[in-house]
RNA sequence: GGGCGCUUAGCUCAGAUGCGCAGAGCGCCGCCCUUACAAGGCGGAGGUCGCAGGUUCGAGCCCUGCAGCGCCCACCA
């Protein structure tokens, strides 16, 4: 029983389609199954703060043509979907779409609106205020991105859908932090960091970037201890002399080798600071010693940690040089004045104005040199980081701590990489690391830390013994929620309480993107069921924050590996062969791909990439995406209009060899998906299609239509249904939407839902005697040639051949000679001729008269 | 500075464990309104497989060196 169109189309059915899925609940998880017998994916939550681009589409699509073979396989798929909602990409976002800021003083507004069109001067909302708004923006977001997805077909069960701000995300993200704060992993201090003097927050190591920038190195005498110009170091700094703790050389070097444990004074200020030697001082580089301020770059940190030097901070939050100066013992009398003119400056001005003043008093040595080098910069932010110290939460990632390094270097060997080697990516960071992670974040729309201060009779908060919350409690907001013990009235009074009010960043929330998704603690089942995942599928510049960090957290919460597999996608380049990224302002979202040439035509060039590598975007690619789905319409079109009821006997030999080829496809379709190449099954199963359609639809036609007799009609018939069935559940994890269409036509259920193709199901047709690979190769090479022939003669391909002689190995023309009518029938040759010989030859002799 | 990957027709790319005269698609050229498909189909031309050595009966596939491109990491005054 069919239902074929009279004139096929790929216009709709997307919309068609996923809503049928949706409706008839295609993808659900059955949860009743067991572990061995589920396949759980681990699938990246898109940041929902912009639009999706082609670039996530790109990777997701990838990921689904696996998720689909594994379901075809039989594999109950756990295949949720999540949103990154939370964090600072939000919030600007919202600061940006809205107006406002956040301004954490200001008392609760219930009746606040945001004005229609954004103002230029932000207004300044409070916390609760900006919440609520981000909340509402994320999920307007959220549903175009829903959109977006089911038009792109993904197999995703979408009663699974989870938030990273969503309450489970959140208890689940305080459980693990309350469990790593028990363990020791989690811990505060009060320690230098880098700090985004943009967004007010401090950054990870794992959100830097480096770029270069144009700056200008200046040499500046230091005094010897009479005072008188003595060593001349070189900077790019200068306005952190006041921030100058020592000058460093390296032990070796003969130059001021008699100088360790001297003491030199700073220009302009007159302090008299050590003269220290370590190894990372290089004698290669400018003068061949350094200043070391409170804190210029990141190894000021490392020298002033491990050589013990005092602070002389001088940079605020803002990026502006503190008011007062630092603790010194200047002894230059007009120190305090020439500070006062730097306090209250940014970054360039109190440069600028420092570098006059050198100028004037002739510490200044020579003029300054532009050079570019690289300044470390918050990934997101658009000013250099600076270095502050502030009271931070951390969680401990082998960066302090060689066993723990170890350990988390052998969890990256235990797990699999897909490419392999991508791991060569994690071992680099890992061993890389140089801090503890830093997860807390000075900002509003997040995971609070579900954490209480006493605050003592004096006043003063006391950190030390910080009050937690209880695990049966969370989630809890310290902002609104009273810690045990205490009243609402105590909050903020001596003797009471105040709340951590930090945040955390948001890849402390992601690394538990496993835990959140299977539900761990709120749903033992589920997560037993779940947990270890199989796959992460995720894009290789993450490797180092979210791969990393999810390996972290399990690893400190259950000693194992969140998932079984790592299949690593690579980038698209835009045709110039450059990254797509936001950043660089050259993103296309995806829509108008999915409605100019079909869903599946983008997934086909997405499909085509290999795992691992980068992949040029590429209209034409999807145009050819679109022909390959409206040939398989029309391919199947007309199969199954010769099909019949596709019962009978496959007797033919030409048929029994289509489908020892066909078998062949299986084995490597199904190897190719088993390595997570989709794009080999993808290469295959469309190789084969082509030549399918090119070569053995045009041989068997005149026979399926019964050209010769009742037994031939069958075996091609029966045949063409086997090859039709196969071909298209090959195509489907590719191509979801259009074989759902042709299978429609003549199936039951959803092809999704049907089973992978089998060799076993081709029969013994397939091998055996008589089943041998010739004979379809010599009948297709033998059209090609009397094709090529009409073809170079200018002649229609149903011109009428009057004599084809082929000349081939004997044992290849016994295997032509059992599909010689179909040839005959196909070629529209009269009169077939045979001779033995080395060579493949076809000489083709064609009919006098053009009767067509 | 360290590491990983890439370098095959004009373009985009395939070429598991070395053995057929090196493949596909796009583009180009030619032909064909063949009753599945003309926003198609069929056919053709086109390559010193980055460079230089080496191993081997035999190398695009293995080894060494070099070059270019991309990416990752790095304590870049």
């Amino acid at each position: 029983m069919t239902r074929v169109p009279e004139k096929p189309s790929l216009d709709g059915i997307e919309a068609r389609w996923s809503e049928r899925w949706e409706a008839e609940g295609t993808h659900r998880f059955d949860r009743s199954k067991a572990r061995e017998e589920i396949y759980s994916v681990d699938t990246p939550p898109p940041t929902v703060s912009g639009s999706l681009h082609v670039g996530n589409a790109f990777g997701y699509a990838q990921t689904d043509s696996i998720v689909r073979y594994r379901r075809m396989r039989g594999d109950e798929v756990f295949y949720p979907m999540g949103w990154d909602d939370n964090g600072l990409a939000t919030e600007r976002r919202v600061q940006n779409y809205y107006g406002v800021r956040c301004d954490p003083s200001l008392p609760y507004d219930p009746d606040f609106t945001p004005p229609e069109k954004p103002p230029k001067q932000p207004i300044p909302v409070s916390r609760p205020n900006f919440v609520e708004l981000c909340e509402r923006l994320t999920e307007i977001d959220e549903q175009v991105f829903e959109e977006v997805w089911r038009r792109l077909g993904l197999a995703v069960d979408w009663s699974l859908i989870y938030t990273t701000i969503g309450e489970g995300a959140l208890r689940v993200s305080q459980r693990a932090f309350l469990r790593n704060l028990a363990r020791g992993e989690a811990y505060q201090a009060e320690a230098p960091t880098l700090w985004d003097v943009d967004d007010r927050t401090a950054v990870a190591q794992a959100e830097l970037e480096d770029r270069e920038q144009a700056g200008a190195s200046y040499r500046l005498g230091f005094g010897g201890v009479d005072g008188e110009p003595d060593i001349v170091i070189e900077t790019t700094r200068p306005e952190l002399v006041p921030a100058c703790v020592a000058l460093v050389a390296h032990p070796e070097d003969a130059r001021f080798r008699d100088r360790f444990g001297g003491e030199a004074t700073t220009p302009l200020f007159g302090v008299r600071v050590p003269i220290v030697a370590h190894h990372l001082a290089d004698p290669e580089k400018g003068t061949g010693i350094a200043m070391i301020c409170t804190f210029g770059d990141v190894t000021d940190v490392v020298w002033w940690r491990e050589l013990r030097l005092p602070t002389r901070s001088v940079m605020g939050r803002d990026g502006r040089l503190v008011a007062e100066p630092p603790e010194w013992d200047a002894t230059d009398p007009q120190a305090a004045a020439r500070y006062a003119e730097l306090a209250g400056k940014t970054v360039k001005q109190a440069r600028e104005r420092i570098v006059e003043m050198l100028r004037e008093t002739g510490a200044l040595d020579g003029e300054p040199t532009t050079i570019t080098h690289p300044v470390k910069f918050y990934e997101r932010g658009s000013r250099p980081l600076e270095i502050v110290t502030t009271r931070q939460w951390y969680i401990r990632n082998g960066a302090y701590d060689p066993e723990l390094r170890a350990a988390l270097l052998e969890r990256g060997r235990q797990l699999r990489w897909r490419p392999p080697h991508m791991r060569a990516r994690y071992e680099s960071w890992v061993q890389g690391l140089n801090s503890d992670w830093l997860i807390s974040r000075q900002r509003f729309f997040g995971v609070p830390f579900p954490i209480w201060y006493r605050v003592g009779d004096d006043g003063e908060i006391h950190y030390e013994h910080p009050l937690l919350a209880r695990e049966e409690d969370l989630p809890v907001d310290p902002s609104n929620d009273v810690p045990t013990g205490y009243r609402e009235d105590q909050r903020g009074k001596p003797g009471g309480f105040v709340g951590d009010p930090d945040v955390m960043d948001t890849w402390a929330t992601s690394s538990l993107t496993p835990q959140i998704a299977t539900h761990w603690e709120d749903d033992p089942d589920l997560f037993a069921r779940t947990f270890p995942m199989n796959l992460r599928p995720q894009g290789g510049e993450i490797i180092r924050t979210w791969l990393f960090s999810t390996l972290l957290r399990s690893h400190f919460e259950h000693r194992a590996l969140p998932w079984r597999d790592a299949k690593i996608n690579g980038w698209v380049l835009d045709p110039d062969r450059k990254k797509m990224s936001k950043s660089k302002g050259n993103v296309v979202t995806p829509i108008e791909y999915f409605e100019q040439f079909s869903s599946d035509a983008f997934r086909y060039w997405a499909q085509r990439g290999r795992p691992g590598v980068d992949t040029a975007f590429d209209e034409g690619q999807m145009k050819i995406g679109r022909r390959l789905a409206i040939k398989i319409l029309n391919a199947s079109k007309f199969a199954l209009g010769v099909i019949g009821d596709g019962a009978g006997e496959v007797t033919e030999p030409l048929d029994r060899s289509l489908l020892h080829h066909l078998r062949g496809l299986i084995v490597d379709a199904s190897s190719a998906f088993e390595g997570y190449d989709y794009s080999r099954a993808l290469d295959a199963t469309e190789r084969f299609f082509w030549d399918f359609c090119d070569n053995y639809l045009e041989l068997v036609k005149q026979r399926a239509y019964g050209a010769a007799g009742e037994q031939g009609a069958v075996s091609a018939r029966r045949t063409l249904e086997l090859a039709l069935s196969t071909l298209l559940r090959l195509f489907a994890p590719h191509l979801p939407f259009v074989t759902e269409e042709v299978w429609s036509w003549w199936q039951e259920g959803s092809i999704h839902l049907a089973r992978w193709p089998d060799a076993k199901e081709l029969g013994t047709a397939a091998e055996g005697s008589g089943a041998e690979p010739t004979v379809y190769e010599v009948a297709a090479a033998v059209l090609g040639e009397i094709r090529k022939a009409k073809s170079s003669q200018q002649k229609s391909m149903r011109a009428e051949v009057e004599r084809a002689v082929v000349r081939d190995a004997s044992e290849r023309l016994r295997a032509l000679e059992a599909a010689l009518d179909d040839v005959r029938q196909a070629g529209r040759v009269r009169e077939v001729g045979v001779v033995d010989a080395e060579d493949f030859a076809v000489d083709v002799e064609l009919a006098e008269s053009d009767a067509a």
